[in-house]
DNA sequence: CCGCTTTACGAAACCGCTTTACTAGACTGC
DNA sequence: GCAGTCTAGTAAAGCGGTTTCGTAAAGCGG
């Protein structure tokens, strides 16, 4: 491969020039800047990245760092950030954590080692301080979707209070009076937000939430299985079950099936997220949905700010939307039974 | 940052001395060992990759190419991928192509610039010869999943043709004689190899393939969508169809919905790939699974084979399976008709 | 105690680029 | 015609490792 020092002897000046040349820092009469051109043209010279790297300390690489990519709503945000990247000159390094809190901390200290110019970061598990304090450390990180208390970098969340609530009212507009709530993990910062959404929209409009109609502890579909099933149990079950993400929903949709109790006729179900192909689930699915493109993209530009040593925005809250499908319908009214 | 000279410096030997104990060319004395073992932890030095990577042209990377990272197929290949990377020691690039040449181009070229030490491929349109020819020109590629045909490298493919003969297989199993056939792009090698399996199984069965009943040209389930309405309007409609991929099978159920056509008891319906989910669908799709994860895993030991200067098998087929759900019902009687 | 091998390590070149500091020569004004 | 300014570059020192070649000193056999 031709080097720097090729094209500068091709084109009769130094490597300086050449150098100074390609990168914009110097201006060169017309004759020298195309002899130079002509040079890099005829040994199809491309710098050497590692080399610049080196020298300038700088990688035009970034990390990011997902729970798990092969989930299509962080596969879709990467693919995002990705693509916002790429627009930018960047390149990313994903890794996965498995939501495992060791594996966090090693993709962190690997991203670390290869010299990435900046990260971004998600997590789903509650963090204990470990994640905050090695965040702390390190320059140019920004979070989305979920917040780490403690770390005071640029975040971009999207408005999982008011999803919640536009979840609920929706049912509460459809005339359920009796709604139950799973919840994801304690600890996490949308989670708690979705729950605080669900419990105004509730109190609005003056019902009851009753105790054990609420679960929470888990985004997995075995979870919330259970859940439905105990909800089942209950003396004066459910009419409507609002599940904080796509994930328990399917897990409810499971449980109502195996128990043979129809959706939405005998009982009315919401999502979180809007996975695709819910749509084609039986029935279609009912969620919010996350603006994930927007996240990932606005997620790289704070970055990128960053980056350029300017001051992003601290907090940006993105707007959800409500998506109708079939699995909402009007309670049956007291006394029937199915 | 502690350089390699600042151990030196502090274990009294030289960076010459530091750098083949780390790297283990050298044995040394157990007190200089310590001395630098302490040097190291006291300094919390750790090498900087950029300027190893320079000096040794090697940056265990490898680039990872794929048309969709969003797709579920693909996330899933490139998580094991990714992980069998990782526990190799190596970091994967990613580029989604979008299936657009110039983007296969450009990435390629990307990867490049970027030094990585091997190539894992993956394309979903058929080569003109293009990428043929670039791929000639790199050293360390290996092919996954489909062919691109005129380059010889690695690679690991899935059994193709035995699956789309299960697939059709079970259909005449269950009674069907009157079977559809949507494939995807022409030209690509996975596409015909399905296609021959579906042949084969009919011709075996002794049982026509009617030319208004094969379709093909795409993987969209628009295509599919059309495809299936055709179907439905020749003079005997199929009883069966068999889509040969999942996304196919998408178009296809949502035609027959439209059209009024319940699956399966008026129509049973095979797809290719098990995409995740598709289990919640209405009904639940029976499908052809592929081994993804050791597609990716067998991929990338491939290409670490490649990089150690061994020998790997220039094609490996990895076994598919069928999945058995209840998209599939014996045909109804002839003469009845829904 | 001399020549040879082995042990233990080091000097310096190199990877290919960037950047700071500097200069030769042309021009400009007085 | 000479100081001062501009133009058009350049030399050389990094960046932080790896690697080739080499050597001083210790050990050893005779």
């Amino acid at each position: 491969m031709a080097t720097i020092h090729d094209v500068a002897f091709d084109a009769n000046v130094s490597p300086t020039t050449v150098s100074r040349y390609i990168n914009n820092r110097i201006e060169l009469p017309a004759a020298t800047a195309a002899r130079i051109d002509a040079a890099i043209a005829k040994l199809d010279y491309r710098p050497n990245l590692l080399a610049r790297r080196l020298s300038t300390g700088r990688t035009e690489a970034i990390g990011l760092v997902t729970p798990e990519i092969r989930e299509p709503f962080f596969a879709e945000l990467a693919s995002a950030v990705e693509d916002e990247a790429d627009r930018h000159g960047y390149t990313i390094f994903m890794s996965s954590t498995r939501s495992d809190r060791q594996r966090e901390i090693a993709s962190l200290n690997r991203l670390h080692d290869r010299h990435v110019d900046g990260l971004i970061m998600m997590t789903n598990t509650p963090d204990d301080g470990t994640l905050a304090a090695l965040i702390g450390k390190r320059r140019n990180v920004v979070l989305i979707d979920e917040d780490i208390p403690g770390v005071s970098v640029p975040r971009v969340f999207v408005e999982n209070e008011l999803g919640a609530h536009a979840a609920t009212r929706h049912l509460i507009d459809a005339g359920h009076e009796r709604i139950a709530y799973i919840g994801g993990p304690k600890g996490l910062y949308s989670v708690e937000q979705r729950r605080a959404g669900f419990l105004r929209a509730m109190k609005e409009a003056g019902l009851k939430v009753r105790k054990e109609h609420v679960a929470g502890g888990s985004f997995a579909s075995d979870f919330a299985r259970r859940a439905t099933l105990d909800f089942l149990q209950t003396r004066t079950p459910p009419t409507a079950i609002f599940g904080s993400s796509d994930y328990i929903v399917i897990g409810v949709v499971q449980a109502l099936k195996q128990a043979g109790v129809s959706v939405p006729s005998h009982m009315s179900v919401v999502g979180f997220d809007d996975m695709p192909l819910t749509e084609l689930f039986n029935p279609p699915l009912t969620s919010i949905r996350q603006p994930i493109e927007a996240l990932g993209r606005q997620g790289f530009q704070a970055l990128f700010s960053l980056l350029s040593g300017e001051q992003p925005p601290m907090l940006t809250m993105l707007p959800v939307q409500l998506i109708e499908r079939e699995s909402v319908a009007p309670p049956r009214k007291e006394g029937f039974d199915g």
